[in-house]
Order: C-alpha cells, then structure tokens, then sequence
DNA sequence: GTCTATAGCTAGATAGAC
DNA sequence: GTCTATCTAGCTATAGAC
C-alpha cells in the first residue's frame, strides 16, 4: 500500500524480501532475453536466482507475471523520463512524439516477451488482462502519461476527455506492431507512429479551424456520445 | 488441401477421419458451451466424444485450434449468411450492417471461449496468432467479405484498396468488445458498432464531397503512403 | 513475514504400439 | 487413425527453518 511510487526506493532500504524479489524479477528477464519466454521454465528461473520455486512464486502468481512486472517497472521509467524529455517542449505533435518514441525505445530491446502481456486479453476476468478490472491501476498510470502530453497544449475540451484514452489504445497497438516489427531497429514502427502523430495533429487543429468547424463539430459530438454510451467515460 | 472451400460437404461423404474430427468439435463446442473454455479439459472432450486424448490431438493441436475450427466454421457461415443478406442492398452504410450485424449474430452466445481467439495475438510465429503467417488465408476470407461488402458501392480507388483490411481490423476489435460486453443482448457492442458504422460512412461521403475534397485529400494520401510502408499494401 | 525443500497435482502435449 | 502410456511444466501444498 505504502510502495506506491517509491520507484526510487534505494537498494539499501529495501527489506530481504523486496531485494528477493527483484533478483528473481532480473533473472527471469535475462533468461526471457536470452532464450525467449516460452522455453524459458520457472523451474530454469528459480535455479538461476538461487532460489527454491516455491519462492518464484511466492512473488510472482504465475510467469505472465512477471512479464507485468516488468512492465510496471517500464511504465516508471517511462513516467520518469517523459517528464524530462517534456520539459521545454510545447506543441502537442512534438509533445507526442516524445512520448512515444521514449515508450519504444524503453521496450525495443524487450519484443522477444512482450506478447505474454497479451496472453490473457480475451479473457476480462484473469487478473493480467489488458483491459480487465485486475490491471486498471496500471492502466490509469498509463492514461495519465498521455494525459500529461497533452496537457498545456490547446486541445478542445471535448477532445481533452477521451483522447488520452485513445492514445493509450493507440500505444498498445503500437507495442503490438513493434512485436511484429522484424525491420531493422523497428523503424517501420517508428515511422508508423510518425505517421499516425501527424495525421492525429494535422485532425486536431482542423478540427479547431473555424473554417470547418461545422463539418467537424457534429462528427465529434456522435463520436463523443458514442463512446460515453460504450462506456468510455473519463471520470477523473 | 483439396477440402477448402467444401463447406457444404455431405456427412456420407465424410471419411470416416472426418466424421470423428467433426464429433470432437461439436462435443467441445457444447463442453465450452455449458462449462467455459479453461475448465474445459482435452480429457474432457475426449471422454465425452468417446475417443481416446490421442485422437483428440491428432486432429487438433492445441485446444484452441478447437477454437480456431470453430471460428473458421463461423466465418463459411458468415460468407453464406452475408451473400443472401446483401443481396439487393445497395448502399454503404446498409451493406456494412448487415455484415457486422450477422457477425455478431453468429458469435454472441459463444462469448464465453472466443477469448481463446487472441490468445497468441503477441505470439508472432504461433500458427494461431491472429496476425501471423499461419492465419492468413483465414484472414484473406475474411477481409474479402468485407471487400464483397463495399463491392457496387461509390467508395473512391483509394479507400477500396485498404478500407476492407481496416474493416477487418475493426471487427476484431468488435469482437474483443463483444467478449467484455456484459450488457443485455450485448446491446452495447450493436451500438457501437451502429454508430462507428454511421462515422464511418458519413467520413466516406465527406472525403467524396467536392468541397471539402481539397481538405481531405492530403490526409487520404498521406493515410495511403503511410499504410503502404507500414506493409499493409492489399495486392488482390 | 521470508524462504527452503520436496512432493504432488493437473492438464496440455507427445511417442510409439497396433 | 486410434489408443495407451508417458512427459513436461505450470502451479499448489506443506512442513519447517529463521
């Protein structure tokens, strides 16, 4: 309860437990980065982290989950470094782009085992299903990244409540792509980000232009009511 | 090789290899029915479809690939059912909601085990990911349902080239909604399908329209150049 | 609360006999 | 094409040490 955001938490003040802990986190995501996730057994993980595997699991409830927790730990760093790489920085093309890249570069190195973050999406109930009741912390953390993004920037009211949650949708079809991304240094990825961050600005400001406004404006009214009725409701 | 497309197969006709396959199915497809996927054992449906584990394997690798089966089932009966329903429908928007609508139709009461659909969605080189090499004549049918659909209707060259494959890719989402829809009749997801329909639709008029043509132009091309370098070119 | 050691369960998947 | 037997690995359980 208390550990929430002590991501600077320093080694020497973590309990026997929390040092445990991350040492089997750090085995394992060398042994995913080294074999891949699949060959990889939690038998291979305890053995390696010297520990016994009842202890492996005794942190971590299943190998999925250990892949979240990494994720969590990329969610902070991501956090982190996004507040630096924003600083300055005021348009929101720009703004996105900083944050997106910075996800990308942060998980290139990782797509070996980001498909078991996805394992459980058809499944609403299990505890790690992306868009499940289990990881709605996380993915308000996420939310609130791009939220930060966008903040200052003028962006329409309207557009200021969902799109956040777009973005975050977005990013994960981006992790999905980058999985699949065999290019050299994931630049089709990257350029696909690029891309769809152009055209979601250049939508952004026209919709904003007076000139077509009445052609736009109805658009964005269903659309809004839409996705307040599909349950997309942004009650911060 | 020579079964595909054979949908309409007589069960005298049937091997006696495909007799038991299609047993195996239909008793886990009650199984997945009446007790959920994961409970669900291959022990389970071999006991109740009276074969032994063994031959359960021998026609499906994996208990997904039972669902995989199924869906395959599902998308012969959806080209039948779309083929009727479209006939004398002429404009955009209707044929698009016969399409999706029937989708649904066809799925709703299966909600419970499609989830095992997306299971290797992160899994490239799985033969069972959605967007893997394995899949892909599955995904063919299904995106040229969707091409059948805007087939006869006034969609400009460009958008006809990647809107069936956006389709496609939306009505995988649709499906994902489905699953998390707990409403009645799952009436959440028919509207928002409804209503991305109408968006969509009205887009497409728009970008038709001489006068705001000027203004959507660049965005379409640039849309167009994007998808192409991200590998999505549609060589039909 | 943090771990070890060990044993065992379950169920997905496979091998090889017939 | 079908069966029986077996393997594997995720996961659980327990009892005890510190």
């Amino acid at each position: 309860m208390f550990n929430i955001g002590a991501s600077a938490m320093k080694t020497a003040n973590r309990t026997a437990g929390e040092k445990t802990k991350a040492v089997i986190l750090e085995t394992a995501l060398d042994l995913f980065r080294g074999h891949g996730f699949e060959v990889t057994t939690m038998r291979d993980i305890a053995r390696a982290a010297k520990v016994a595997t009842g202890a492996a699991y005794y942190y971590f409830p299943s190998k999925e989950a250990i892949v979240a927790a990494y994720y969590d730990q990329v969610q902070r760093l991501h956090a982190e470094k996004a507040r630096d790489g924003l600083e300055g920085r005021a348009g929101l093309r720009e703004r996105l782009g900083v944050v997106m890249h910075l996800k990308l570069e942060i998980l290139e190195d990782d797509r070996m085992f980001l498909g078991a973050l996805f394992r459980y999406t058809g499944n609403p109930d299990h505890p790690l299903s992306v868009f499940g009741k289990g990881t709605e912390p996380q993915r308000r953390h996420s939310v609130a990244i791009f939220q930060e993004a966008i903040a200052g920037t003028n962006v329409s009211e309207e557009l200021r409540q969902f799109l956040p949650w777009a973005l975050w949708l977005g990013h994960l079809g981006m992790i999905l792509f980058l999985i699949y991304d065999e290019t050299e240094g994931q630049q089709r990825t990257h350029k696909l980000v690029d891309g769809m961050l152009d055209l979601l600005t250049r939508f952004v400001e026209l919709t904003s232009s007076a000139l077509v406004q009445p052609f736009v404006q109805p658009f964005q009214a269903k659309m809004l009511r839409m996705l307040r009725e599909a349950g997309w409701t942004v009650e911060i």
